[in-house]
RNA sequence: GGGGAGAUACUCAAGCGGCCAACGAGGGCAGACUGUAAAUCUGCUGACUACGUCUUCGCAGGUUCGAAUCCUGCUCUCCCCA
């Protein structure tokens, strides 16, 4: 891949339409990396690694525009001298199209045993090691720019669930504070490499509808290149991570995209496309494939059951990987009772083409202005176990 | 031929008088997983007319209120010596 500008290059995001019976949109944005299509489903490479796939099967099978990965993760390991001498994430990882970091504001949530909260940032204590590291919206930032993602998240808290009506309040208003530290920050880090980098500030509120709107109004104001809403699926029910993302798409600007943080099954991502989100990341494609969970268009499949044991067709008649077509579910299951290595990697292939697809025809039938009758087609049609 | 060790549930393997339907591991069956402390974790795994009952620890007897555990005989396996 030619990396040719040398200049700092925004992201553009063109909305090329809206649904006129839901809030989906089609949009493309386009960084230094390359172009992104939305609604996009960006797979999880948390420690530079989209766990159990190449980044040739990535690039030529599943495809997609951009993936993750995890400013805490890659901090504590390789470390950050590594990856600036690497040149950068993309570099080191061998791959040649967008990146997006999350900050680390999901451990403060997922982590929540080794770490303390406080004004100044996050003391954490290293999974791997037991040292202790300091997580600022400042180091934060520098870390990033190190990493050099397209796109970089702001250091927020993610509330766990449930989560009290007063710690929530408390909670929007250090993440909005850590937030104007972010950009103060950021504005005096330079960037490390010949590419741009666009800064995405995060909502929190819990499962507040008040809190919601407040700290989506307070986002909205920064005018960032794109908006995320974080704090959502950490346990509450789905309708009422539908009632928070409808509100905050309420607010937030028309004109940027729109990311909807660790979301979800395929039937929350389409129902999240029908109120506006642009961009999803979520494991479970991949961590529940590794444990032998299959996402089809006709539902989910535990390919461990015996019921697949002496099942010779195709892993999915309609999949659009090889692996879908190559392999059978006898086969497939005979790989995970041998904990054979392929079958995971079968299996996260299949899932992320899976997801990967779901979008695409997501965006198609956007495009066509048949997206909220297909929607509600596919997530009856997933909404079971095979 | 002589001496020694051992036989426990699908497998390996604890238990050595009552707390034993029997530790643990594997295997098997099922479940969970949402900005990845996850190649992880959880449950079940003798039978049944199932908050109870019945049959199990090589086989057959015996001792005891009570045995997988002690005694006797038998069968089989392994090791050493000839």
């Amino acid at each position: 891949m030619i990396i040719f500008a040398t200049i700092h290059c925004d992201l553009k995001f063109t909305l090329h339409h809206t649904d006129p019976k839901s809030k989906a949109r089609a949009g493309t944005m386009v960084t230094d990396h390359g172009s992104i299509e939305t609604p996009i489903f960006m797979p999880v490479g948390t420690a530079g690694s989209v766990k159990a796939v190449h980044q040739k099967e990535l690039r030529e099978e599943i495809n997609p525009d951009i993936i993750l990965g995890n400013t805490y993760h890659l901090f504590l390991r390789p470390k950050i001298e590594i990856l600036k001498q690497a040149g950068g994430l993309h570099k080191f990882m061998g791959w040649e199209r967008n990146i997006l970091t999350d900050s680390g504001g999901y451990q403060v949530y997922s982590l929540s045993a080794n770490r303390k909260i406080k004004e100044e940032g996050v003391k954490f204590k290293s999974h791997i090691d037991g040292s202790t590291h300091m997580f600022t919206p400042e180091n934060v930032m520098e870390i990033q720019r190190v990493i050099g993602a397209d796109i970089i998240m702001a250091f927020d808290e993610c509330t766990p669930y449930p989560c009290e009506y007063e710690y929530a309040k408390r909670s929007i208003h250090l993440t909005h504070r850590w937030l104007d530290r972010c950009l103060a920050h950021l504005e005096k880090t330079p960037l490390q490499y010949d590419y741009g980098q666009s800064f995405f500030p995060i909502v929190q509120g819990s499962t507040y509808t008040d809190l919601r709107k407040q700290s989506a109004e307070y986002i909205a104001g920064v005018g960032a290149e794109g908006n995320a809403i974080g704090g959502l699926s950490v346990g509450e029910p789905a309708v009422e991570m539908y009632a928070m993302t409808e509100v905050v798409c309420e607010i937030l600007p028309q004109d940027k995209p729109r990311y909807l943080m660790g979301v979800g099954t395929p039937i929350n991502i389409l129902e999240n496309i029908a109120l506006g989100i642009d961009m999803f990341d979520c494991v479970m494609p991949t961590r529940n494939a590794r444990n032998g969970m299959l996402f089809t268009s006709q539902g989910s499949i535990n390919i461990k059951n015996k019921k697949w044991e002496d099942d010779f067709s195709p892993i999915d008649e309609m999949g659009t990987t090889f692996v879908d077509r190559e392999y059978s579910k006898a086969y497939l299951r005979h790989l995970f009772a041998a904990n054979e290595y392929l079958g995971k990697q079968i299996a996260t292939i299949h899932n992320l083409g899976f997801y990967l697809w779901l979008v695409r025809e997501a965006r198609k039938h956007i495009l066509a202005g048949d997206f909220a009758n297909w929607k509600n087609i596919m997530v009856k049609q997933m909404d079971k176990r095979l």
